[in-house]
DNA sequence: CATTCAAGCCTAGTGTTGCTAGGTATAGCT
DNA sequence: AGCTATACCTAGCAACACTAGGCTTGAATG
């Protein structure tokens, strides 16, 4: 629900990573993944995942092509690339240290 | 080590706040406190650190004072307000909550 | 005593980033 | 024709951790 805005900061996208993971995905369909996924904690404006896949195929970590549906509008689906890929199992390494180390001060009895 | 920098974002007050606990710290030793009970994961600036507890002071959930220690020169020593005790058992379930949320989503299987 | 160094505090400015608030277009349904 | 859901996009904003400096004081070293 009303999730404080500020802690996903540097966690996306690993969470768009993950959640494109082996499939390929358009933007709406990412958000909803990622309501459902996560148990409904989180539930993503598309003004915060647009902008993000655009960055994150810039920096190469996806791919996207327009794809024309059955039924319905045309979409853009991404994907992840080799280094895309890569950099999903560098980021849930990190996410796990770095949970580990939240972890570690928050439990730590004075 | 080199944790990405945006990744703290949000979750700062809170490790402030556990850091500082029942305690009464002063900005420097909170920052080793962080560096030491983190087990090396966050070895933060200092320019990272005196704002945010201006911010928090500013916010009520801190309290200051100086001391003058027998040896060396004065110190600005934190302590957590009522608000502040009950802020970080907020924050405490907040970052479970978040953590969840992200364990969720990055151990997803497709 | 002079100097150097560590302890200790502070802040202006920067870069990144998620979000707000708007907009556009298309397909299906009534 | 009009409405709604799907689907995409972007300019500008606000928050915040960090960089890169600076200042002061006490202790140690020569």
């Amino acid at each position: 629900m009303g999730m404080s805005s500020e802690m996903l900061k540097g966690h996306l996208d690993a969470v768009l990573l993950a959640t494109i993971g082996d499939a390929a995905l358009h933007g709406y369909a990412i958000i909803e993944a990622i309501r459902t996924r996560s148990g409904g904690h989180f539930d993503l404006p598309e003004g915060t995942i647009y902008p993000a896949l655009h960055r994150l195929e810039l920096a190469g970590l996806l791919a996207s092509r327009w794809v024309q549906p059955e039924s319905g509008r045309k979409r853009r689906v991404y994907a992840l690339t080799d280094t895309g890929r890569q950099s999903l199992t560098e980021r849930r390494a990190g996410w796990r240290s770095f949970a580990g180390g939240i972890d570690m001060l928050l439990d730590a009895r004075a």
